[in-house]
DNA sequence: CACTTGTGTCAACAAGTGTTGGCCTACACT
DNA sequence: AGTGTAGGCCAACACTTGTTGACACAAGTG
């Protein structure tokens, strides 16, 4: 259905693809040249404008990733929390798309609007479906996007050794009950004392 | 005694600098350049070569940077995690060199590494002074700023809506207990219950 | 005064950037 | 077969970057 003739250039497609995520990832938006692109799938930079229009273009279309978020709703309440960070932590170790685009994000300001649209569209929802309250709903998934995406800078950007020399079921344990509390719990609560005894200073519009 | 005789061209400096400051926050340090550094200042080009050297020396100067953390020593226990809270985010809010030197981080080695080492002399000690086993300061220390630099990122950098628009006190209200627990607690308790139960996952060394 | 030193301006360089148009080759289709 | 077209490469443009050197003015010092 989606499908169309197989192209010749496929293959080419492809490896510049392949080459614009790693460089993206490995050197932020502005220092990932179109020429070491090319170079890296070993073709020619004409071939970027062809396939891609510009760099933005590539970048665009190098920087498409899904979370692959699971169905909150079909694991337990009070493992959410584990079940987040497990999720992230694997997706960011086998997927260089996702540092790239945390690297353009921090200089481009495209490409901090496509994390804030994952954000909206793929994020938000998944905490809604089990957070208490679906006002809170935005709040809660920003705190849990912050946590998310400071681990990863940290680990895999900035690479602060005492992150990064940890094991990753150790990060797992100690952002579980952090992401846990921002889903389901309040400021002051543990999520395993249940509801909240208090109003969460969370303003839902 | 540090201090010898004002030079003419203090005012100069400083305007650089400040200029410096401003457009590394807002653009990150490769898309600042010198040109529109010097023209914010209004001065010519020329006289950022010759204060600072080159361009890496002026992001040097101009990303210098003092955390300010208070000693935690004298802080109730139970109290240290809404204190960074607090302390961070007021520290974000009234310094663009933080932003400046978070978005160089992304993009930039030697801001990542000056990144490091701001963690590893200021953040490490103060974090190590008031965390049960030293051993365990490290890793602690690398969670606190995972967790602070992630909402900087998310706030400050890619401003990501909800979390732009919550109120300073509920940040620090939800932050407080989680650097709560990454300073004092274990992984799987939250702080208010006292003495870890187990030994954590964390290694020392 | 002369003279050294600091301060500022101008023009320009060398390198690297994204991007464009032209040209050649090789495949696919009739 | 021949022919149209997509795939690929080369050279070059226009522009920006960090950086340099030469030159003019002001200030402080003997």
């Amino acid at each position: 259905m989606t499908q169309s003739k197989p192209r010749r250039s496929d293959a080419t497609r492809a490896a510049i693809l392949a080459a614009a995520r790693e460089r993206f990832a490995a050197d932020g938006y502005e220092r990932a040249t179109i020429r070491a692109i090319a170079a890296d799938a070993s073709i020619d930079p004409t071939m970027v404008m062809r396939y891609y229009g510009n760099k933005e273009g590539l970048f665009t279309a190098a920087s498409e990733v899904d979370l692959r978020l699971p169905d909150l709703t079909a694991v337990p309440a009070q493992d959410v929390g584990a079940r987040l960070a497990r999720h992230f932590l694997d997706r960011w170790e086998d997927d260089e798309t996702m540092a790239a685009l945390l690297r353009g994000g921090a200089t481009n300001e495209r490409a901090a609007q496509r994390i804030r649209e994952m954000f909206a569209s793929q994020l938000l929802p998944a905490v809604a479906a089990s957070c208490p309250d679906p006002a809170q709903a935005p709040g809660r998934a920003a705190l849990v996007a912050s946590q998310v995406l400071g681990a990863a800078l940290c680990r895999y950007v900035l690479r602060i050794p005492p992150i990064v020399e940890m094991a990753a079921d150790d990060v797992i344990a100690w952002l579980g009950p952090t992401l846990q509390r921002y889903v389901t719990g309040s400021p002051e609560q543990h999520p395993s004392h249940g509801q909240p005894r208090d109003p969460s200073p969370m303003g839902g519009r």
